[in-house]
DNA sequence: TTGAATTTTCAAAACTTTTTGAAAATTAAT
DNA sequence: ATTAATTTTCAAAAAGTTTTGAAAATTCAA
């Protein structure tokens, strides 16, 4: 397979693969694109290798970049922003976590805790079984919750190299 | 506050959480009402409490089967067919985690492999970038992909009891 | 300043996904 | 077998999301 073909797959893959969770297409195509791209490009690059329109691109580098996955980057001599993405990919998966978490994680535990506090009778079959839901639920998130807070400050060494192979 | 309220939002907000999980809001809505419910419901009590289509009731309820979070039940003397959650948190995660690792993860990390395969010059820039991004990614979602293994294979307890101490 | 290059905005259009509801199929009791 | 209850299907409608593109705003060099 040539150089052009794979990217192309990998950008179309990447791309549909975002949209399981919760990232739209085009973003998710220009992160592949900044990803492998080795030097930081321009809007006009991005709208013409994936074919979109110069709004699309302005609107998706920026929630890239609220999402601390892209940065704009200024180079001497050059009037235009040129974009760059971060190329680690543990830094990636981490900023990932940690945005996701606090974006939805947090907001639903926080929800949860209240939720368990219904006044009912206790002695009722619904009440009893939604506290016991929501409970198990608020327990486990709380637990998750933790585990991606020593996974974000962890440093990747420690924790791929060692971490893992307790799990082995 | 009281349970129909508390009831109300624990679904309304289950839903809105699934859309950014690549789960479609009603799916997530029937989940979290047979979640609630200590005894098997039938469609029509879906459809009242929810508001919502047969059809629409019929396709969500299907699907959620097909994830392995819901179950048919068969109640002595009735005509109609009853539906049920499984409540326990753990295997509702392990399943989820099985069933996406399964759609998601996997034929991913098939197509990265084949990606790194590309014959190309090794000098080149691009070359280089697109390869190392492609390995990266695929030796990091390797990691993540034995990790779930384990955590699908893993008993509630220990892990939940011990590996999480090992952590703090 | 002025004006050309560039970026941003956002209403409307295109596209995608979800929902409806009525007809068809299935099921089970009589 | 017939019938009534129930479930399933699926084309069309509704709702939701993303994209476009042109106008407005901004930036910067001369």
């Amino acid at each position: 397979m040539k150089l052009t073909e794979a990217k192309a797959q990998f950008i179309s893959s990447w791309g549909a693969f975002g949209t399981h969770w919760g990232i739209n297409r085009t973003m998710a195509q220009i992160h592949a694109l900044l990803l492998v791209s080795p030097d930081p490009i321009t809007q006009d690059d991005i709208m013409e290798e994936l074919n979109i329109s110069r709004g699309n691109v302005n609107m998706n580098t920026r929630e890239l970049i609220a999402w601390g996955l892209v940065e704009r980057v200024l180079i001497p001599g050059e009037r235009r922003e040129f974009f760059t993405a971060e190329k680690d990919i543990w830094k990636v998966a981490t900023q990932i976590i940690k945005e996701r978490k606090k974006r939805e994680l947090d907001p639903m535990l926080k929800l949860l805790s209240q939720l368990e506090q219904i006044d009912g009778d206790k002695k009722d079959k619904n009440t009893r079984q939604f506290i016991e839901t929501v409970s198990g639920i608020r327990k486990f998130g709380g637990e998750a919750d933790k585990m991606l807070d020593v996974m974000i400050r962890a440093d990747e060494n420690w924790f791929l190299g060692n971490l893992l192979k307790i799990f082995k």
